[in-house]
DNA sequence: CTGGGGAGGGGGCCC
DNA sequence: AGGGCCCCCTCCCCA
């Protein structure tokens, strides 16, 4: 059943770093745009796909820094066991040298790809502690402005900088991109910007709360105790002004306006008013004599 | 077709 | 952080 329209909506493509949530008591996920790249934009098998379509946007929208990030992904670099994110400069200049098409070739071990640049996130991540908000990776690997000077762009506004300090300033100071986090649901495409939100979403997909009686599942504990209402026939809810009685407060509050004159929802065409907005669609959608 | 009841689901808020 | 609750909503069914 679609509950789209409850579901908060980002410009975002933002995806899940699960790996990092699986450890966690559900299977959540956080992501800012720099755990999408490391995570997901780099493939963490060995068939090295084409470039995602989000990379392939950026490379395609100007910087070369983005050009150059993708490149970086898709390369085979060297592991150092004390090899900072700016040691990756070193790389810069070898996937600079290739073309495009050879930069793109996969490469023998993406494995080994992934783990060099989680090495460069974990390194990263050091870092990111101290200039929180985070510094996606990427924005660590310089571009050559046209006058020949390093630029640093930031990938989630592409404001470009001449210092690597500038760009860490940016992000921890000034970019709204950078502070924002999303949370993806690894089961749809819902987003949430809370933890808490996504979990709670979570539940609606594993469903944890059963009913004894039945063997049904509910996303939470109060649908099912709305639930076990049903077997029971307890009607907790009574009407004011008969002598109905409900399972659901809901259901009272929509019985309620039955007892009113006025129904709160009201055709702006013709005045009728309606009980629920539902019949009131209904009433527009069937074509209101006076619209 | 309309109105209403029953059941269930969503995010947000509060504690 | 998690649970409980609230409010709003949809869908299905029936009179």
């Amino acid at each position: 059943m679609p509950r789209s329209f409850l579901v908060k909506k980002h410009h975002s493509s933002k995806k899940p770093n699960y790996g990092r949530l699986n450890s966690e008591t559900e299977e959540v996920s956080c992501c800012t745009p720099k755990d999408s790249l490391l995570h997901n934009d780099i493939p963490p098998h060995h068939h090295c796909p084409a470039p995602s379509p989000r990379l392939q946007q950026r490379a395609q929208s100007s910087s070369s820094s983005c050009s150059l990030s993708l490149r970086a992904g898709r390369l085979h670099l060297p592991s150092s066991p004390n090899a900072s994110p700016l040691s990756f400069l070193g790389h810069y200049s070898e996937a600079c040298s290739r073309s495009p098409t050879e930069a793109y070739k996969p490469v023998e071990s993406c494995t080994k790809v992934n783990l060099e640049i989680q090495h460069v996130a974990g390194d990263h991540r050091r870092r990111e502690s101290l200039l929180s908000p985070s510094l996606p990776l990427l924005a660590l690997f310089p571009a050559i402005a046209p006058g020949g000077q390093e630029s640093f762009e930031c990938l989630d506004c592409h404001k470009e900088h001449f210092s690597f300090s500038g760009l860490a300033k940016h992000k921890q100071l000034q970019c709204e991109w950078s502070s924002k986090k999303y949370f993806s649901c690894k089961y749809c495409e819902k987003e949430y910007d809370s933890l808490g939100a996504l979990k709670m979403h979570i539940r609606t997909h594993t469903l944890p709360c059963v009913c004894k009686l039945c063997g049904k599942a509910f996303s939470r504990p109060w649908l099912l105790q709305g639930h076990i209402r049903t077997h029971t026939g307890e009607k907790p809810f009574s009407c004011l002004h008969c002598s109905r009685a409900f399972a659901d407060r809901s259901n009272l509050r929509a019985h309620l306006q039955t007892h009113s004159e006025v129904k709160k929802y009201q055709c702006t065409s013709c005045f009728k008013t309606f009980s629920r907005i539902s019949l009131l669609a209904k009433h527009q959608e069937a074509g209101c004599p006076l619209s």
